[in-house]
DNA sequence: CATTCATATGTTCATGTGTTCATATATATT
DNA sequence: AATATATATGAACACATGAACATATGAATG
């Protein structure tokens, strides 16, 4: 079966995996970005900014929960560098920074519809 | 750029993920389900079981862990459905249940290694 | 059937985590 | 400068979680 570059890619990815004794380092790496995506308000959060950047009172009231719960989990979303902010007059606007966020969660909804 | 029928697959639930209100239902099972992928123990096991089965007291020696600790993550393991076990005699064999477990990890793996 | 080996499980304890509440900071407006 | 609005942060609390330890179960073997 043809396979396009990014799956090609991926094979490589798997190749690598494959046989090794687990690298500790790289799992705890791993765990921990896991862990990241392993709550559901920042599942949400994530979510909703998959289409647009929004700031922080818009994603609680979108969200249903208050502006400190939620400026809490952008920071540590943050911190993981999987959402990047910018500043616009009083409001701070969030953003998704990484490709492969969307590629990641699309993964797992892959996995748990089925 | 052609795609392949994996990646045209995952096209489609992309869009079927923008520009929704999140689903409160589906983003707590995707929560919990990295919550299971969001433990160095669990990521080792389940590495060590890429490329074959295993039973539980090899898993721990090679993770240099106890027997029960290791007996209580495969449980979990389990009932996430991620490994299945089969008996032996006196050993339990493990093994991956779900193809979507390399992928899930390898998605990772390509995102913490830039 | 008693023993041994492999695995599973219940309990406990220390640690981690998410939210709330109160408060601080930052920016704009009057 | 005083005030209002938006966001960030620190502390505290409730709750979740992973490993250790002790013990139970299950299967083979004498």
């Amino acid at each position: 079966m043809d396979m396009c570059e990014s799956c090609q890619y991926n094979m490589q990815v798997i190749e690598k995996i494959k046989n090794q004794v687990p690298d500790n380092e790289l799992t705890t790496k791993l765990a921990d970005m896991f862990k990241i995506f392993g709550d559901n308000t920042r599942i949400r959060i994530l979510w909703t900014l998959f289409d647009k950047e929004m700031c922080v009172y818009d994603i609680a009231e979108k969200l249903s929960m208050s502006q400190s719960a939620i400026s809490h989990q952008l920071k540590t979303l943050r911190q993981a560098r999987l959402i990047k902010s910018r500043r616009d007059g009083k409001n701070a606007f969030y953003s998704i920074d990484d490709d492969h966020v969307k590629k990641i969660i699309e993964q797992m909804v892959i996995h748990v519809e089925e």
